[in-house]
DNA sequence: TTATTCTTGACAGTAAAAGTAGAGATTCAT
DNA sequence: ATGAATCTCTACTTTTACTGTCAAGAATAA
């Protein structure tokens, strides 16, 4: 019943962009550094939550990556989905997917008493991570006096 | 983020427990032929729930598995927190756990804004399943019609 | 045109989950 | 007492998912 680490490094690196947000699109090699995680593997985070419209890319020198819409917009809940695939407790959920996938995973259909306890935990759980953006964790940040790291791209101007 | 079996076999194996209690414990064989469920693994789950208090047992003859408690008193997070060792979304989550075991996983200590999240998520869960008792579950069965088996070792007596 | 940065897909090591197995202990009925 | 039924304990195996690493390619800015 943990999350998995792309849900946890995901929200770190989303916030890590919002708390930082400059004009030039944020580098992997950056946020990887201020919150320790392997670059790598970001990457391949990144791309997960690239294709759920959460991201915007850009190539080549001085590209990187910038939050699709604005930090109050984006929801802990749409990071973690991203990340996570799904934010189901159980894969015995029927009729909650909406792609029509698979044949259902249950052997007790619509018999199934303990299947609702684990759909409705889904969906609370769900409702708080909507609860929370990207902005209520830059103010959080904020009150908690984190340090904003300057953009080294910038240096050479001041 | 999904439950382990072992909590979804607990719960459905306990519900079926208290959905055909009779005078008589309730045998290994017989629950998990009406649940599904391998007997020699719902052995190993019986023995958390056991520890964890849930359960009474009594070997022998005519032995078998009883409830603890009565259904109204046993709450699925009960079951859950048995079979799942605990119930946090994160490992790194300092500060909640009783025992005051192993050095802290999270690197960034008091300085994590994300941690507030998983451990107020993991709480919502937790109350959420604490709401829910085996007679809860058992109404619905009712409702819904759920058939309940004969106990095979009156049978002789009818 | 070159260095920088994201893109894509494949690969591997590790740990946890899920299930199997066997020998032992307790209890009841005879 | 004896034997069958049932739980108990521990160890083992198989499978799966997580957590990364790697390499080659494509786009972009200077």
């Amino acid at each position: 019943m943990k999350l998995s680490t792309k849900s946890r490094y995901g929200v770190r690196a989303m916030f890590d962009m919002a708390y930082h947000a400059g004009n030039l699109p944020a580098q992997i090699k950056d946020i990887s550094r201020r919150q320790n995680i392997s670059p790598r593997y970001l990457e391949q985070i990144f791309q997960d939550l690239k294709k759920a419209g959460l991201l915007k890319s850009r190539r080549g020198p001085q590209g990187g990556y910038s939050l699709a819409r604005s930090a109050d917009k984006i929801t802990v809940k749409e990071i973690v989905l991203a990340a996570e695939g799904e934010l189901l407790l159980v894969n015995c959920i029927k009729g909650l997917r909406k792609d029509g996938e698979s044949p259902p995973v249950c052997e007790f259909d619509n018999q199934c008493l303990t299947q609702h306890i684990w759909s409705e935990g889904s969906r609370i759980l769900g409702d708080y991570f909507e609860s929370i953006t990207l902005k209520d964790l830059c103010d959080k940040g904020q009150e908690m006096g984190l340090e904003k790291e300057l953009d080294h791209r910038f240096m050479y101007f001041i």
